[in-house]
RNA sequence: GCUGGGAUGGUAGAGCGGUCAAUUACAAGAGACUGUAAAUCUCUCGCCCUUAGGGCUACGCAGGUUCGAAUCCUGCUCCCAGCA
């Protein structure tokens, strides 16, 4: 597919929407991200049920005129968080998952509040929202679990599925939507490394019948072959009617590997976070056949730049890049504004590396069939 | 000139007889980050040997006391403050 087609637009494929989890792309606005040639971006549904809330959603019939942002919007369902936060705050603090859906404590860690997110709730939510794609509500293992939690994960995964696709249509039908209006719905493939679990979880999806379908759980190792290969085997099995979208990804190399193996739609921290960590992207030579190459890494390289050996050098971040940040700043000045931690560092950071997501984007959608 | 206080690794600044190649911070170097917990985190940071570990030279300079000194004593050099 070369377009992704709702609401009465059109979306060139593939895609890559940075996430803008509470609304915000951090440290940079809309209109940086328009210039920058970014078509789309992901929201949080459980971080935007606490802030700005359902109440300030409603008020601005969503959360696209909330941030001013004309391109797809894809609502990520918050079952990521579930092993994002445990991960982070631990199983005490961070949350679990029951059977009813996922909890969660949210605010400071010394006066947690208790919620409980259920697929209808995540659904109802993302209507509040407004996006273009809704992803459904899934449980998220962590790596390294045993099958048996493997399975149950799978298994929550497609009941919880069910019940956003029943929550789906009633919401749409409760607000009259006409099928110009009508978002997108999206299911989640889990299962782990366990091609029996994936497929299974994949069929009982396709019963139930979505827009998309996307690869869940913790991102695979591009440079892993068995992991490639199953990105590989899941796109194929995936039909080509649908949407295949690949949660999480990725790093610049495992946009072309992913998409070399049949997927479309991307989400990811990565560039930004990278951008706020002083990584930047340089590319080494014009893009071409970035598909066709031998090694997909081969035409990028990182480039820490606060280190002290950018501090005098007169020429921009990446010769081959025609960001704002490229044509005219050097990087002796970003340099200098991240040793001063000046924010304006990180908005022009955030502008080159995404960029340079814009640039591989566009030369894949040259070079995909 | 007198009186008092100092001189520690790239910098600031702990340590005040053995556990000190020396807390910590910054600077410096190398990384990590993948449906955002994170403008966050990890490692290295006197010299030499490949790591475990070992060796060497070091806390202004020169001596001394002691089994043992960055730490105590004496002298010297320099710095700072107050008083002449």
């Amino acid at each position: 597919m070369k377009y992704l087609k709702v609401k009465n637009k059109k979306y060139k494929l593939p895609i890559f929407c940075p996430d803008a989890t509470r609304a915000v792309v951090r440290s940079v606005d809309t209109k940086d991200l328009i210039n920058v040639g970014i078509d789309g971006v992901c929201v949080n549904t459980l971080h935007l049920i606490h802030d700005p809330g359902k109440a300030v959603l409603k008020k601005f019939g969503g959360v696209r005129k909330f941030m001013d942002f004309p391109g797809l919007i894809i609502s990520d369902s918050g079952g990521f968080q579930v092993f994002s936060l445990i991960y982070a705050r631990g199983k005490k603090k961070g949350g679990r998952v029951i059977d009813d859906g996922a909890i969660f404590y949210t605010g400071g860690l010394k006066k947690p509040v208790k919620n409980l997110l259920t697929p209808e709730k995540s659904i109802q939510m993302q209507f509040e929202i407004g996006s273009d794609i809704m992803i459904c509500l899934d449980d998220c293992p962590s790596s390294n679990i045993s099958e048996k939690q493997n399975k149950t994960s799978v298994e929550r995964t497609i009941s919880w599925a069910r019940r956003c696709e029943i929550e789906f249509e009633k919401q749409i039908s409760l607000r009259h939507l006409p099928i110009i209006k009508r978002p997108l719905l999206f299911g989640v493939v889990q299962g782990g490394d366990n091609k029996d679990l994936r497929e299974f979880c994949l069929s009982e999806l396709l019963k139930i019948g979505f827009d998309g379908y996307g690869m869940g759980g913790w991102v695979p190792n591009a440079g892993n072959p068995l992991q490639v290969d199953l990105i590989k085997w899941l796109a194929k099995i995936i039909p080509d009617k649908y949407y295949k979208y690949g949660l999480g990804i990725g790093k610049l190399e495992d946009l072309i590997v992913f998409t070399k193996a049949g997927y479309q739609i991307y989400d990811c921290v990565l560039p930004t976070r990278d951008a706020r960590h002083q990584r930047l992207y340089e590319i080494k030579k014009p893009l071409k056949n970035l598909i066709g190459a031998r090694v997909p890494k081969s035409f990028f390289r990182y480039l820490y730049i606060n280190k002290q050996k950018h501090q005098k050098e007169n020429k921009p971040i990446s010769k081959y890049c025609d960001c704002l940040v490229c044509k005219n700043y050097s990087r002796a000045y970003l340099n200098h504004l991240f040793k001063l931690n000046e924010p304006l560092a990180m908005r022009l950071a955030t502008i080159h590396n995404l960029r340079i997501y814009a640039m591989v984007i566009r030369q894949l959608r040259k070079e995909v069939k």
